[in-house]
DNA sequence: CGGCACCCTG
DNA sequence: CAGGGTGCCG
């Protein structure tokens, strides 16, 4: 019986929930015309009428034709020509060797729409707005402060000391030169730097927070005050990368009293001068160099955290990386949640889960498994933030090709170009961080548990519960997006640190210096992070990993330690994890196989009729033991696997291939090359907000 | 041999 | 979901 010929595009589809969706759906609205639906007679699931643009060929051979391991034909054209001229002049000019697709460039991810809109924004990054008056950090508070510092400076001594051996901390690199001993490593993440500290990243913030704060009528000091103490943080965060840098420049001796003066030298210059962000150059010609110079060698390693893990560990030792890497979470951690203070406070209507989307059709999340209208925005919303574009077409386009003529949600989606903030990045801390002052709560917290409540990584495994340093709830998936950059990046904090700083600010930065510089509480508290995240995955865990299997199904062990950053991989937790995905496959395939036969047995002869949608009762059970409380929007991409796989199984009891005993392992093979690419929101562990939730 | 995947069982 | 067994692979 002719059959209606397809084209999965599955290099597209996999990879990408919302191509697939359009294809399938449009594969599968063509069946329907064909012949009727499987299982419900409905028309499209969008109750769109079916678009006819797509060049459909035979692909899979279903039907006793050998297949490939590819099984699918890749060219598929829809219109209109924007969406697509974009894919085909970015697959021109990114020519990859195994001829595979940059997963990035489709995917509505926060990077791209970022993308479009920093390309909506001029470029420069010098404001009006950021340079206020240069007169109000005149104090000299190194007089103030001398004997506080005096008093301190035995305890600094010794966290420099306890810190000598640390390896490169993380400091927002800008340029590498000067320091040979750290370039090479420099160079192997040099490339992704670039790409985070580009200039229209600050612009963006820059311009929109400033948008933002006279739009919203506040007040232009209040805004100042809180760039202010922007600044101040990213002073404190210089005094750490250089405090981290001392005792590396110096580790051949030990590490001396005469670092410890440079660096309280330092703070007393800074304290003590002006911060004009005009004349910075002769003032702060020293530190400027000082701090370059540190940049190449922190900054290479974490903020790529791939691969580059292990570059700076010749001469150190297992903890001392760990400690390590854990004082540059909290680095990143520190200077996010200022990020998200001041975010939070410069949009205070903006509490509102999803404000910018105000008629968005994007709503909700299907219970009935039903498509809503938005199903454009629905596949990756929930993990990538939605940054609106001026380019309000290319915004939606990139959401979901405009495959549905009749799609109507152009218009809905546009959006203003001043809701940038990307709400689906929580800006959740609890109120007392939310105060004026983040720096006094940082140290409120430092006398408890400095940093400790900020590290990115720590899943409240019952032993942290009791912790008497327990941290305060603050979650911010903004950090460690590494293939996401935010806006709210160093580079901006950097471009906030042209602004003067208030006594009663220095003050605060003084107080904060000062509860980090609790050596032994801190450095033990880090240990026992360090310690207690290790020890064993949890329930919170399991979930994360289902969840991941709707994305991918053979995740590597490495791709694992990426996503679970929290867990300290032995060999044991290795397995454990990898066993929890060979039993998610093999309920996986169980009831791929249990439904194809079932087709089998109804007679079905086109395995192309067989589409898991999301009001099929395969798909129920799936979602059920994967996503329990259906809490989570399965990727659509998901789907497109299970439609295949079910497929495969149909199409391979039926030619009989079940008498084989290693009948499956062709299908193995198929399905273990579709997997796609997971969100970077599940880098966080507090990633999917609604596994906190249970 | 270790690591991994699959299978089977409880 | 974990354990244990088997088989494959580098």
């Amino acid at each position: 019986m002719p059959r209606t010929p397809i084209c999965f595009a599955h290099d597209l589809m996999h990879k990408h929930a919302v191509n697939a969706t359009v294809t399938l759906r449009d594969v599968r609205s063509r069946i329907n015309l064909v012949q009727p639906p499987v299982s419900n007679g409905e028309i499209d699931m969008n109750g769109n009428p079916i678009a006819d643009h797509c060049d459909y060929r035979p692909t899979s051979g279903h039907a006793g034709g050998q297949k490939g391991d590819t099984c699918v034909e890749r060219d598929c054209f829809f219109s209109p020509a924007s969406y697509y001229a974009s894919i085909i002049s970015h697959l021109l000019s990114q020519p990859e060797p195994n001829g595979e697709l940059d997963p990035s460039f489709l995917l509505p991810s926060s990077q791209k729409t970022e993308l479009l809109f920093q390309s909506a924004g001029n470029g420069t990054c010098s404001r009006e707005a950021s340079s206020p008056s240069p007169d109000c950090g005149l104090i000299n508070s190194s007089q103030f402060h001398n004997e506080h510092l005096q008093a301190k400076r035995a305890r600094v001594e010794n966290i420099i000391r306890g810190m000598s051996l640390t390896p490169n901390p993380i400091v927002p690199g800008i340029q590498v030169e000067g320091d040979q001993n750290h370039l090479e490593k420099v160079k192997g993440s040099y490339r992704e730097n670039k790409r985070k500290q580009r200039v229209p990243q600050q612009q963006s913030l820059h311009d929109i927070s400033l948008a933002r704060a006279g739009q919203n009528g506040i007040q232009v000091e209040e805004y100042l005050q809180l760039k202010k103490q922007l600044h101040i943080l990213q002073q404190q965060l210089k005094q750490l990368q250089e405090r981290f840098a001392q005792p590396h420049e110096l580790n051949d001796s030990s590490p001396s009293q005469g670092s410890m003066e440079k660096t309280l030298g330092l703070l007393k210059e800074k304290f003590g001068q002006s911060l004009d962000s005009g004349s910075q150059g002769v003032s702060s010609g020293y530190r400027r160099d000082r701090f370059c110079r540190s940049i190449p060698k922190t900054r290479g390693s974490e903020w790529s955290e791939k691969g580059t893990r292990t570059s700076d560990s010749h001469s150190l030792t297992s903890e001392d990386r760990a400690l390590s890497e854990i004082l540059k979470r909290e680095l990143i951690q520190v200077v996010t949640q200022a990020v998200d203070s001041v975010l939070k406070q410069v949009l205070p209507e903006s509490p509102d889960p999803q404000p910018h989307l105000p008629s968005s059709p994007t709503v909700t999340a299907s219970s009935t498994g039903r498509e809503f209208t938005g199903a454009a925005a629905s596949a990756s919303s929930k993990w990538l933030p939605k940054i609106s574009s001026h380019k309000s077409t290319i915004s939606v386009a990139t959401e979901k090709p405009p495959a549905f003529p009749s799609y109507p949600i152009r218009s809905k989606m546009e959006r203003k170009p001043c809701q940038v903030p990307p709400v689906n990045y929580p800006l959740v801390m609890t109120s007392e961080v939310q105060g004026n002052s983040i720096f006094s709560q940082m140290l409120l917290c430092g006398q408890n548990s400095p940093w400790g409540s900020l590290s990115p990584k720590m899943v409240p495994s019952p032993e942290c519960l009791d912790r008497p340093w327990r941290p305060i709830k603050l979650k911010s998936s903004v950090m460690r997006h590494q293939r996401c950059p935010t806006p709210y990046k160093s580079a901006e904090i950097e471009s906030l640190a042209s602004l003067p700083a208030s006594n009663s600010e220095l003050a605060e930065m003084q107080a904060l210096m000062d509860g980090m510089y609790f050596p032994s509480i801190h450095i033990s508290f880090l240990y026992h992070q360090h310690l207690a995240s290790a020890e064993a995955l949890t329930p919170g865990h399991l979930k994360k990993a289902k969840l991941m299997f709707f994305f991918s199904r053979y995740p590597t062990s490495s791709l694992l330690k990426t996503y679970f950053l929290d867990v300290q991989f032995t060999r044991c937790i290795t397995s454990q994890l990898i066993k929890w995905f060979s039993n998610f496959r093999e309920f996986y395939y169980i009831q791929m196989e249990k439904f194809a036969r079932q087709a089998v047995l109804e007679d079905l002869t086109d395995p192309s009729d067989l589409i898991v949608t999301r009001d099929s009762e395969l798909f129920r059970i799936l979602n059920v033991h994967y996503n329990k409380g259906n809490d989570f929007e399965v990727p659509d991409g998901f789907l497109d696997v299970a439609s295949l796989t079910l497929q495969e199984f149909f199409s391979a009891v039926r030619a009989g291939k079940d008498s084989d005993p290693s009948w499956k392992k062709p299908i193995y093979k198929i399905i273990s090359k579709l997997d796609s690419e997971i969100p970077d929101a599940f880098k966080s562990s507090t990633c999917p907000k609604e596994l906190n939730q249970g």
